[in-house]
DNA sequence: ATGAAAGCGCTAACAG
DNA sequence: CTGTTAGCGCTTTCAT
């Protein structure tokens, strides 16, 4: 590859100092300079193809443009869409997203950290947050521009953009709750995440103001926000004999593991059993049976991460504070009335 | 944010030359230095916590150990399993991908593309060829290493990955007239993409191959590889009463449209019309009724094609190849055979 | 085996 | 309004 035009080639074809290039190409300063020389500068970038070298003016200025976001797996397609949001909304501010994924391992996320550290990312988004987080506590002891996203902490000292689980919970609780359900399930995600914990709780208090007896039994715990995590718990629930008709996943792809259990034993949904998911992840609409489950808005969570991370970055001293935004119920075809289903349940083995 | 630690404090509190801290950091040049002057280095690294300057490493270096990713978009689950693929391949080499939209808008394909080559990125990997490219064109001329992803350029002129799609629509043709169907719609993604127009001709020959003649009334050509065209596409086909039982869609999202479209006009698949998508992407194994399809190996196709980028950024005379991988057909539930759909399709009206 | 010095390309005081 | 100058933090030749 053949050296790049830099700023004194278009100078000394132009005419004029490279620092005046400089000025004619940052907007900030262009006012600066006449408008005969600007038009001269802009005519030897173009006859060279000039491009600027975004990594010298990073070095100068002390500003990759750049950020940080870490995510656990992007062919999640909760991830994805929350990612496009991030990078639409950064990159209308001019800023670049520098994407990683964890896996939801603790070592990825040090490696992919420390390496978006070294590029000097202006700031941080992370969807990966523990609820006690030992990274996160480094980067806010290092006074790095951060926001979490889905996910926060307990202590909720950085700012982040989370979704109304109480809110979600009940809605999706109050629906199975009036289809006539009693004895419904809970496979709740990990209890490390915010997520996983405050649907679980949301959904002992959700079911108390429905006026039902919660069966300790019948909460479980997933490892994993995964499909074979969901099939594996409920199929060990299946295994013991359980009685219920209903289950409220702890999210979409747990509920995906429902099915699969479901489809192993020939137990059909909503016949046997109404399911709920979270999040309306993309193609559970087209399932079968279509998800019921709670819409949270994916991609906006993701642009409002982005905004308040600029805002943050453009002044340090913005307060921390969490956005929490409305999901919906959104009413499919896993879930049915009771009666319906009354005598198929009592067919399961 | 208070100043990082640089080469500079380290050397200080080692009591060294920065360029030695540089070596002992270096695993190029580590063997340079004394282990006992490396050790009291390591030392003074732990204990400021120094962390490199990447950027700064970069203008020294003129290399920025970054790629560029172009996609159409995230969120499409199969460019998703791409770019994990990518990641993967190029993290394990010290790499890192910055990953940018087109949503198959030429004008963000030059934006996108300006921005990455702005950051001086060190080669390039793009999903969103055109058969004919200007802006490939342009990076080729410019000798920035490239390889091209699942969609590749008429004149083969630069690397790529894709699958090959004679053998992926033949399998499709095949296993839809080995059960019988006869009238065949060829539902084609975009002329002006590799993947549109090779498999729109490898239908007509694989449709030859088995001894039948192709109606080029059931040939339609979508303007995108959507839902929203498929079912558009596939609903202007039913609107003119054509006469057909089976569907090859371009791709797994044309095929989501005619799904939506027989389901809008109350008709079922396979009973009405039997329905074969391609790709095999996340979740369409779940779907009513779970899609027929091509599979083809998302990752390792991202993967690969890393690897090629790889190879050819550490020798820039690297012989310009195509890789072209397998293509397996997944049978599922969206297609019948014939003599069972039979009746049904005469009720469509 | 280590230090000294130059310079990657840019921006931002400062000078005029 | 434009030029001069210094320096961001690093790597790498060159010297010792």
């Amino acid at each position: 590859m053949i050296r790049q035009k830099n700023l004194a080639d278009v100078a000394r074809l132009a005419g004029v100092h490279a620092s005046t290039v400089s000025r004619v190409l940052n907007p900030e300063t262009r006012s600066m300079i006449r408008p005969a020389v600007a038009q001269k500068v802009l005519e030897a970038v173009a006859k060279l193809g000039y491009r600027p070298h975004a990594i010298a003016a990073s070095l100068r200025t002390q500003r990759s443009s750049t950020v940080g976001v870490m995510i656990p797996d992007l062919t999640n397609p909760l991830f994805a869409a929350i990612v496009r949001g991030i990078e639409d909304a950064l990159g209308a501010a001019g800023y670049t997203a520098m994407i990683g994924n964890s896996d939801n391992e603790p070592a990825r996320e040090r490696i992919v950290l420390q390496k978006m550290r070294e590029r000097r990312v202006d700031g941080l988004i992370l969807a990966t947050a523990h609820r006690e987080d030992a990274l996160i506590a480094e980067c806010r002891a290092d006074n790095i521009p951060l926001v979490l996203v889905n996910r926060t902490v307990d202590d909720h000292a950085v700012s982040a953009v989370v979704v109304d689980d109480a809110v979600g919970i009940k809605l999706a609780v109050d629906h199975l709750v009036g289809l006539g359900h009693r004895a419904i399930v809970h496979l709740a995600g990990p209890q490390d995440l915010s997520t996983g914990r405050l649907r679980q709780r949301s959904f002992a208090r959700a079911m108390a103001a429905a006026g039902q007896a919660v069966d300790s039994r019948l909460v479980l715990v997933c490892k994993a926000m995964t499909e074979a995590e969901g099939k594996r718990q409920f199929g060990a629930l299946l295994g013991r004999r359980a009685k219920f008709t209903a289950v409220l996943a702890g999210n979409d792809l747990i509920a995906m593991g429902c099915y699969d259990e479901l489809a192993a034993r020939g137990l059909a949904c909503p016949a046997a059993v109404s399911i709920v998911g979270y999040n309306d992840i993309r193609f559970v609409d087209r399932m079968a049976p279509p998800l019921t489950t709670v819409r949270i808005p994916q991609y906006d969570m993701g642009a409002e991460a982005a905004r308040l991370l600029l805002a943050r970055m453009r002044d340090p001293r913005a307060p921390v504070q969490t956005i929490t935004l409305r999901p919906t119920l959104i009413v499919r075809g896993s879930t049915a009335a009771l009666r319906r289903q009354k005598t198929e349940t009592r067919n399961q083995k």
